[in-house]
RNA sequence: GGAGUCGUAGUUCAGUUGGUUAGAACGCCGGCCUGUCACGUCGGAGGUCGCGGGUUCGAAUCCCGUCGGCUCCGCCA
């Protein structure tokens, strides 16, 4: 029978009480996670966001609250007054902070009951979870899991912390619109019809990047904020649609200063999970790391595995694959993986068609084993195979994985290769974190599908104070110069995950106009889009720049998780759906018209 | 947009070469049990094999389509 709570006032949480406490009369509320029957003697574990007390219900000198005990089943909400007891030696639990007592029931009352639920909060370790999309639409049951809102709370002290940091450092927390406008460049944005405005249509920010740095120009001079971003783009592991990012910007700024205070915010953060992070960080430029691990998110848990050029090694070679790609303008280039040599056929199957995702059309290897085996050993011959393998850095026992292909082709499969092996055959050093900054990052990128360059990080982005000249070269006709032109960009990167990214922005009006010509817009264009921006630079900008850290991202390395979904309270599915409140949904046709819209089905 | 993978009891899974009544564990329901904490024990209920179509004497199993979860490429900073 459900009771009323009353006046009847909870004295202590389910994860409280200590030897201490014996003798104490308590009051605990919560769920009741598990019952044990045994007649006239019934244990039920109690259990609230604190942890897990065990309460004892004895017919002899609890009569009622036994009798009630009997009706609990599992997620029942309890009150439950008594005393609490000293359990016998051998009855103690130490797998609970409480185990060491139990609360001997007076009083038992069933505050609710609830129906069986659709999966089991505490299967069995041999069990895995149940289907993800059943905890997604029962996400305030999967919610109860110690284990996730652990997760939570961390968030929380995450958030907590940085702006306690901020703070200490005169930064001023300030919010911008959710409301504003869209732009075409970069990520799809998520579209907001207006009411009042027929056919127009605001965007949901897919980060601050504008308002920040109008925050500079208008003299706030240290602006942060931990901002929710929308991006409406096909979801991954570590990305959602919406999603939260520390964004910070400063005025007067050089990167050294930047860097220096976001090492010291992820110093302090990493003391949440009680880990000294090293700083300052090791600095390595984009080519740097492009070259030597492929990518410009390397994972420095990882010792050695570096890319090795091994065109010196091939300068006669004739074989169509390696002479073609070498001939293109393209790169022959090796991994060691030490051990590897053991690796089987089967696995370096997998990993060809691994690295053929990322467009390789070949994993060639060597093994240094007793004896040198080699896919190339037919076509290079020993000679050739085996000063590749001096080339690519091996001793006996390793294997080289080699790529041949376009440079981007190459870094790309070698890249995501190098951390795939080194998953594989457990060559990531445990319990290390191992941060890094990417610096000099390219200030375009060129699109093949359309055939015009794109800036990498985004149109606000300096170039190097030494690139300009060559910035105008290209400009004005001289177009091979953009490929080689640097940003005053940068990537905070932790364990192969990048968790923060920022730039020093242009604050000349000038400088501004050359990079939105660089980018194929027009003038026309440039102040249809961004006409307050260009007025607002030119009325006293100060040199400014800044730096936004992924909030899911952090936690994911902090937790640690390969799942955003684990950090976040509410998340979608991969298809951007809410399973819980079944969202997106449709809307009636009175909202439609209210908004001048009409639904067109293809 | 493309690829991989999964979908069988409330849950996690098994299900052989296409063949009789689709199994196990946990959970659930009922009985017994005074020291359990993965309680034990006796008994019981529970299935649109994701959905639709096809092949076949016969389909959870083979084929085609489709929906959904997850992961990856493209996309995204």
């Amino acid at each position: 029978m459900i009771e009323n709570l009353g006046n009847l006032e909870r004295t202590h949480s389910c994860g409280a009480l200590r030897k201490e406490d014996v003798g104490q009369r308590v009051t605990l509320m919560g769920w009741c996670a598990k019952r044990r029957d045994f007649g006239p003697l019934t244990f039920i574990d109690l259990r609230d966001r604190d942890g897990i007390t065990q309460i004892v219900v004895n017919q002899e000198n609890a009569a009622e609250a036994h009798a009630k005990a009997k009706e609990v089943r599992g997620e029942y909400v309890l009150a439950v007054t008594g005393e609490v007891a000293l359990r016998d030696e051998g009855a103690r639990n130490p797998k609970h902070a409480t185990g060491d007592v139990e609360v001997q029931a007076r009083d038992l009352v069933i505050l609710n009951d609830a129906r069986t639920l659709p999966f089991q909060l505490d299967a069995p370790a041999t069990e895995a979870l149940a289907a993800e999309e059943l905890r997604l639409k029962y996400r305030y049951l999967d919610l109860r899991r110690p284990q996730l809102q652990g997760n939570l709370r961390l968030r929380h002290r995450l958030l907590l912390e940085i702006n306690r940091y901020m703070d200490e450092h005169g930064f001023t927390q300030i919010e911008t619109p959710n409301l504003i406008k869209s732009t075409p460049e970069g990520a799809r944005d998520y579209i907001v019809p207006s009411r009042v405005q027929p056919g127009r249509f605001f965007a949901l920010p897919q980060s601050p990047q504008i308002f920040k740095q109008i925050c500079m120009i208008a003299g706030l001079d240290k602006y942060y904020q931990i901002a929710r971003c929308f991006r409406d783009e096909d979801l991954r592991a570590d990305r959602q649609p919406e999603f939260s990012q520390l964004d910070i910007e400063m005025s007067f700024a050089t990167p050294d200063q930047i860097f220096t205070l976001v090492e010291g915010l992820f110093a302090r953060v990493f003391k949440l999970i009680g880990v000294d992070l090293p700083t300052p960080f090791p600095r390595f430029t984009f080519a740097e790391v492009m070259q030597r691990f492929g990518s410009d998110k390397p994972d420095m848990r990882i010792e050695g595995m570096e890319l090795k050029d091994l065109a010196p090694a091939l300068t006669e070679t004739t074989f169509a694959p390696f002479a073609g790609a070498l001939g293109a303008g393209g790169q022959v280039k090796g991994m060691a993986v030490r051990g590897g040599a053991a690796m089987s056929r089967k696995t370096l199957d997998e990993l060809q068609e691994f690295a053929r995702r990322y467009g390789a059309g070949a994993l060639a290897w060597i093994k240094l084993g007793d004896e040198l085996s080699s896919s190339l050993l037919k076509a290079l011959g020993t000679e050739t195979v085996a000063s590749m393998a001096e080339a690519a850095g091996t001793a006996k026992g390793d294997a080289v994985l080699i790529v041949a292909g376009k440079p981007s082709v190459v870094a790309a499969s070698l890249g995501a290769l190098r951390n795939e092996v080194a998953r594989r055959e457990e060559l990531i050093r445990e319990g290390v974190y191992a941060p890094l900054w990417v610096t000099e990052f390219p200030m375009f990128e060129f699109h093949e599908d359309d055939g015009r360059y794109y800036s990498m990080h985004h149109p606000f982005t300096s170039p190097l104070d030494e690139d300009v000249p060559a910035l105008e070269r290209a400009v004005n006709g001289e177009a091979q110069l953009f490929a080689g032109l640097r940003a005053k960009a940068y990537d905070a990167v932790i364990n192969g995950v990048e968790v923060a990214g920022g730039s020093i922005r242009i604050h000349r009006r000038d400088v501004q106009a050359i990079v939105f010509k660089a980018l194929g817009m027009s003038e026309e264009t440039a102040r249809a889009r961004f006409g307050f921006f260009l007025d607002a630079l030119g009325y006293g900008t100060p040199p400014h720049g800044g730096i936004a850290s992924g909030i899911e991202r952090t936690l994911m390395v902090l937790v640690p998780t390969e799942n955003i979904r684990d950090v976040m309270a509410f998340p979608k599915t991969a298809s951007a759906q809410d399973l819980m409140i079944d969202a997106p949904g449709e809307v009636d046709q009175k909202q439609l018209a209210e908004l001048h819209l009409k639904i067109v089905r293809d």
